[in-house]
Formats: structure tokens, sequence, C-alpha cells
DNA sequence: TTAGTGATATCC
DNA sequence: GATATCACTAAA
């Protein structure tokens, strides 16, 4: 039994929103009509206009206008002309609040989570609480979290990169 | 450790 | 137009 998460739970605080999101099910129905689903195990928060690490800390551009938009929708980015990273972005409009969804409970690793699921930057823009493709649901499993320092953002400063937004899914 | 890859932002 | 940067992965 599992619950398609509302908006209202991506309406809060990233701070909130993202150790939230670890142990929910990220479901993405495929072209062909076969669902998948993965837990998420891992999960970064990326936001406020201070956090050096967060792509609009840079200045409001239109690549990172979605992140200071509408809470409850997905934002789809591109790294390294490869992968794929899938965030959803969370909080008040006007503030650039995001979650990274890192890893799943099969696929570890954000590029390889977004390759098994299929997602591009197609997706960029969708709302994820109202889209036929791709959506996150609860069943009510709730996992201990540990916290940890952020990945790949050394270019932040000694502060930013030190910060503990980073929620995972202990292993049992 | 480094090569691969391309959108984005910034600088001519 | 050109160049630098980047929330990564796989191969070596």
């Amino acid at each position: 039994m599992s619950e398609k998460l509302t908006r209202e739970f991506f309406h809060r605080p990233v701070l909130e929103v993202a150790p939230d999101l670890v142990g929910k099910l990220l479901v993405r129905r495929l072209p062909d009509g076969r669902i998948l689903r993965e837990r998420i195990a891992e999960t970064e928060a990326y936001g406020g206009a201070e956090d050096l690490a967060c792509h609009a800390s840079k200045g409001r551009t239109p690549r990172t206008e979605l992140l200071f938009g509408e809470s409850g929708r997905f934002y789809v980015y591109l790294c390294y002309g490869i992968h794929w990273l899938l965030n959803v972005i969370t909080g008040e409009a006007g503030q650039p609040q995001g979650v990274l969804i890192r890893a799943g409970a099969v696929h570890d690793g954000p590029a390889k989570l977004t390759k098994f699921l299929q997602i591009t930057g197609s997706f960029n823009g969708n709302s994820a609480t109202d889209d036929p493709e791709l959506w996150l649901e609860d069943n009510g499993f709730r996992p201990e979290i540990l916290t940890a320092p952020r990945v790949g953002v050394d270019y932040a400063g000694d502060f930013w990169k030190s910060v503990e937004w980073r929620f995972i899914a202990k292993k049992e």
C-alpha cells in the first residue's frame, strides 16, 4: 500500500523534505508501459541563496529559474555532458531550494539511477505530483537516517562543502 | 588518475 | 564566435 506524495509534501523547507524523501519510492512508467519502482536511499539538500554549492547561488539564470519557482517540480540537469541528475524543487517560491536524488536502494549513484529509470532532460520542469510517467510514493517505510557532507562540491568553499546536508538510509 | 561528453554561462 | 566549468562514471 502506498500513497502518492502531494504538493504539500514538497512545499516545506528543503532541510525537512530531503531527509523525508529517503525511504520513499520513486516510480517510473516507461513508454512501453512497464512500471519501475526504486526506493530512495540517498538525497542531498541544495538551497538557500547563500548556499554556494547550489546552482542558483551564482545568480538567477534561465536554467536555475526553476529552482526559484514552484515546489513539487522536477529539475533535471545534464552533468559533464553524460549524466542526468534528478532533483525535486521544494520550499517557497522565490527561494532556490531543491533536493538531489542521489541514489536508490539498488542503483547507487545519481547518474546510474537516472539511467536505469530512463530519465532525461525532457522531465525538466514537469510536475512531481501530477506527471503520468514519473512520481513519488510513500509506502510507510521509515529507514534510519544518517547525515554526511555533500559530494562533489569542493568548489563551494570550506563551510558549504562540509555542511551535512546529505541524507542516507542506514543499511539494515 | 584521467578521459569522455555537452549544456550553460561568461567572455571576447 | 570561443572558452571554462561542472551536484559524474567507468576504465585503467
